[in-house]
DNA sequence: CGTAAAATTGACTGACTTCAAATTCGGTGG
DNA sequence: CCACCGAATTTGAAGTCAGTCAATTTTACG
């Protein structure tokens, strides 16, 4: 019944952590109409002001979220990786207010938002889930203001990769301290209010340190607990923890994807 | 069959912003059980870590959201004003991930979590409203790190204070160019990301240049889209035109509480 | 290879912080 | 009504973290 690379078995992986969900539950988020959409390089999932049609499940590649101020500067609000799904905020209010864009090329499942919030209603526990899986972002969207308010440069990047491992391993998608990161250095500094020459000089200082090292796309931390001690991270704004560890067989097959 | 002064009235009217409600849905809301708490200064509402027994209607007051840092450091995230539900948020997760506090004495409707939970599950309509108010909560987290991230001292300061006169406002709480605001410069500063001397400084010098008067709790601004521009105020994403705009005459009746 | 984007480096600047002291405010009790 | 006291605000001077500007090097990729 379950197929091991249905397009949406990440989504429903990820659902199956905020709640539990019987066997008729799964087939339901399983037989979600979606349509595949494959974006290069900055594309644009959701632009601010538009009116939603389509909520995205992130199969591939990594996306984030934005929103441009007045001034020409740019804030990236959120980093999005596999199985997310991208813009539940917005499916179900009337229009955007923020860009969704990836970094890499990255494909999407686009699911009616109609679909969704037939699902969400009609079976109370992918609602539970859904409604749960919003709250968490908006939990990391909390931590992510405490890290650009009152952290200086070092604290503030350490905790963005901290956090960045930890949702990857969270999400089965690599370990902590070793993962890929395909974002410009010029991405991170609008991500952390910084300007991107002192991002890379406090990127540098922490491969000084012997903290990090940085290679192509990809970061590896050596010392994961000195890192985390200088970011103050305490990973339980990501609700690990409710995790409802009810995976069954057929869907745990999946979680290699991709 | 509408107590005019019903205390959880204020919240209703809240929750007909965010989706139409049908006459027993209302009676629903006005029937969800609540003891009322009385909070004095600086009263913690939730506490990070602690487990969510109820969900709180603030009735009279302000309150806010903030989270500790390991260096000593607090960053208020979010303030609330009175028909706000306060702990939505934390209400459907297994352990509060911020606290929660009141500025001034403020008066709380406390509902129990498993009331809410079966009001939102068995009332669709009731459901979609309360999960827009924590959605909008999103968006202006959102709004906030944008804010606290890209903008120098005097727009951060401007679109803050921007904020709280359109919301006060469009809750029916005042006028957006004159409000109370029941918040030291130490508050302000924790809530901005800056520190009190600097707030300090930007709001005397928003005062020497006309913008505003600040007299006891309250702030005056006197020319609004001046400040708006330095701002760069939009209220888009505070989903204004979301409104269901269906406020029956007898609920209307309480707009002015408190 | 050649080229454009990204990363790195250096010198200088400035917005905001820090520290510390003075002043005003707001509530309270004599 | 006024004197008092702690909290909040205001002021000043000096320091610093991060920003700016601009040039150079490295990397990615066709």
């Amino acid at each position: 019944m379950f197929q091991h690379s249905h397009a949406l078995a990440p989504m429903l992986r990820k659902l199956m952590r905020w709640a539990p969900l019987d066997e008729a539950d799964q087939r339901a988020v399983l037989a979600l109409p979606y349509a595949i959409r494959t974006l290069s390089r900055t594309g644009y999932v959701v632009r601010d002001g538009s009116a939603p049609t389509h909520s995205c499940v992130l199969l591939s590649g990594y996306a984030f979220r934005q929103k441009l101020i007045a001034n020409g500067c740019r804030q990236i609000l959120a980093i999005h990786i596999p199985g997310d799904i991208v813009d539940l905020q917005n499916s179900f209010l009337d229009r955007a207010d923020h860009n969704v864009q990836v970094f890499t090329g990255a494909e999407l499942a686009m699911v009616p938002v109609e679909a969704v919030r037939d699902i969400a209603f009609r079976r109370s526990a992918v609602g539970l889930a859904l409604w749960r899986e919003t709250l968490v972002d908006g939990s990391i969207q909390r931590q992510w203001t405490a890290n650009v308010g009152q952290r200086n440069a070092r604290e503030r990047t350490s905790h963005f990769l901290c956090e960045c491992g930890y949702r990857l391993e969270f999400a089965g998608l690599g370990h902590r301290a070793r993962f890929n990161l395909p974002m410009t250095q010029e991405d991170m500094a609008d991500a952390l209010g910084l300007t991107p020459v002192h991002i890379n000089r406090t990127l540098m200082s922490l491969d000084r340190d012997g903290l990090t090292t940085r290679r192509r796309n990809s970061m590896v931390i050596h010392d994961w607990d000195a890192l985390a001690t200088i970011a103050d991270f305490d990973p339980g704004y990501l609700h690990p923890e409710n995790d409802a560890k009810v995976i069954p067989v057929a869907v745990t097959g999946i979680a290699t994807f991709p």
